[in-house]
DNA sequence: GAATTATCTTTACGCGAGACAAAATGTTAA
DNA sequence: TTAACATTTTGTCTCGCGTAAAGATAATTC
């Protein structure tokens, strides 16, 4: 590092021995210059420690590097992995990803948004909260920048959707539950967040009437994002008055299980599929933690990874492509089933 | 919203009967500007939806309104949470926060400390891993940028510190624990990669001599951020080896707690303060999910909201100042006892 | 109502780059 | 060697806004 800061492209071709323009393009791509020139280049930068100034680019950019990033809660271990997953994808493809939480708050997810478009990113990935109310939202944010949406879908808005295949999940776990001992009975809020809530509930009713069994749904009150709190006190309910028509109950999600798991612990009642267990429970997202449950939680495994990545591949293909999708298109994957002891 | 889109502040001076410089002033600062033309400006914004472009802005101020937040893992709930709760406090002091997670991996602490540089932050929280290789690049990053620790301390780096007070949380533990049943042992990670887990076992031994009793280190071997398969497996292996001298255990933290306690589940060993159990589980810091851990974790309650504002409040301190702090500060916070079933 | 301020408008320049032209080099192939 | 092409240099314009100076208007004071 030399002692004289450069201040400015100007004075870094001097010390580099490049022209501006030549070095405005190796600095957009080292590939575009001849490779002599590049060299020179590089040496300088190794003993002047020069970088553009971001600020100055992105003026006369339309388009900058930037890829925004919306998660509806990083407090909840599903959007941290998978936000992890996503912003490692957009580094490793040398754009800049922003990482937004909307803090379970749709209207900080509006806000995020917002704030977004002044960024002028290159293309936004997007995990909806998915209400009803935000889809002229986000198509009218679409209509400015490349939006793919992650798992939770929103009817006709952004390029493309991709997700996990609820009824595929469901439909594995209720087979399993079903071979393996009593039909499930199926447990979920009341007024869900998340539009795969329905989904799944949905997925739940058609695969156990595909399997000839009556299907009992449970429903908890309650709003917010206190999933485990609200699995609690609601199941610690079902169970006091054994309201569980059969012994086995199929949680909408990981969080609602581990909550019912500890009611179920505090009253005593073992669960699990050995023959002294008396309640069997399964959720759906293999929760980080689900793994460390007491008894360790049976669920559906979605796969954050290929998500993330083809969410990611996706916007990128609309980017370099430089025009949207002539068809939106959804990707659901395959959820895997995770055998463990809770059922 | 007008038809014709305005595209800068030119644009915008003319409809709105301001002149430029004027509206410069009012962005800067709305109550830097006359009433009347406040009014005139607020009208005309109402009906044309302009916003300063960013770039423009902050490539003629030298400093932005930007604040970088940088933690370790945002996959470990404490820094999502503790994350959360800095990141809102900016938003409400009108700054923009920017969280960046190093995703528990060093050199990305160092990229992201290089990539908030270029964006010209006017100050940055940062939650350190704490390795003696990163106190000379935060030195170094603080020469140029106002920062302010949480969490995880480094000497002399940064202007202030805000984290938990391990001495008093870890004696406030070992004091109950000695009063309620047997003194405790000390379960933590051989190779720690936080400075508090240090810290917690130098306070346990204090602790422990001044309580007149024994101290047992038991210590788990393993890298990375999988607290909870460590705390697993090598609990597993000192509860079948009978390895333990007393019947309580103290974790240096709640994930550690979680594997231990899932293992001790698997063995069917009862966990919990009651007659009946056989063996006592503690951990440190009251992660979201120790409230559902069967059974319920005893914990100590890092007062995560106070470490955020306080870090937050002396950063805004020191950016209002315009002037580095006389003295570097370092406030901690006490622990709170959170008595659950497990110990 | 005149004098004094406070605020505004006009005008002009600067920030650090991107973009593009024309001219000057360099490289390659025949 | 030379024509043909590829890259670089030189120079100039642009982007959207911060900011300063000078003069013009308003608001405040007595």
């Amino acid at each position: 590092m030399a002692q004289p800061k450069i201040r400015n492209m100007e004075e870094f071709a001097v010390v580099s021995g490049i022209s501006r323009p030549t070095l405005s393009k190796y600095f957009n791509d080292p590939d575009s210059v001849r490779l002599s020139s590049r060299q020179k280049i590089e040496t300088a930068l190794k003993t002047h420690d020069y970088r553009p100034n971001v600020f100055a680019v992105n003026q006369n950019r339309g388009r900058t590097k930037n890829i925004g990033i919306v998660v509806p809660n990083l407090a909840d271990p599903f959007f941290s992995e998978i936000g992890r997953e996503v912003e490692l994808a957009c580094l490793k493809a040398g754009y800049s990803p922003i990482l937004l939480s909307s803090h379970g708050n749709p209207s900080l997810e509006r806000d995020n948004l917002e704030s977004l478009r002044s960024l002028k990113p290159a293309g936004v990935l997007l995990a909806p909260f998915g209400r009803a109310s935000d889809k002229a939202d986000i198509r009218n944010f679409n209509h400015n920048v490349p939006l793919v949406l992650f798992d939770a879908n929103v009817e006709d808005a952004g390029e493309a959707f991709v997700g996990t295949n609820n009824f595929q999940s469901i439909d594995l776990m209720v087979e399993y539950l079903c071979r393996s001992g009593e039909p499930p009975c199926f447990f979920e809020m009341k007024t869900p967040t998340n539009p795969n809530a329905n989904k799944r509930r949905q997925a739940y009713l058609e695969s156990m009437d595909r399997h000839g069994q009556a299907a009992h749904i449970f429903q908890a009150g309650g709003d917010g994002w206190n999933f485990e709190a609200i699995g609690s006190v609601e199941g610690e309910r079902m169970l006091n008055q054994k309201a569980l028509p059969t012994n086995t109950v199929l949680c909408s999600n990981d969080r609602l299980a581990i909550g019912m798991l500890s009611a179920a612990f505090e009253l005593g009642i073992r669960v699990g599929h050995r023959a002294e267990c008396e309640i069997r429970i399964a959720g759906h997202d293999d929760h980080p933690f689900s793994r460390y449950t007491c008894p360790s939680l049976t669920t559906i495994a979605q796969d954050y990874a290929a998500i993330a990545n083809r969410a990611v591949s996706t916007l990128f293909r609309v980017l370099e492509s430089d025009e949207r999708l002539a068809e939106r298109e959804e990707t659901l994957f395959d959820g895997r089933l995770v055998m463990r002891d809770s059922a």
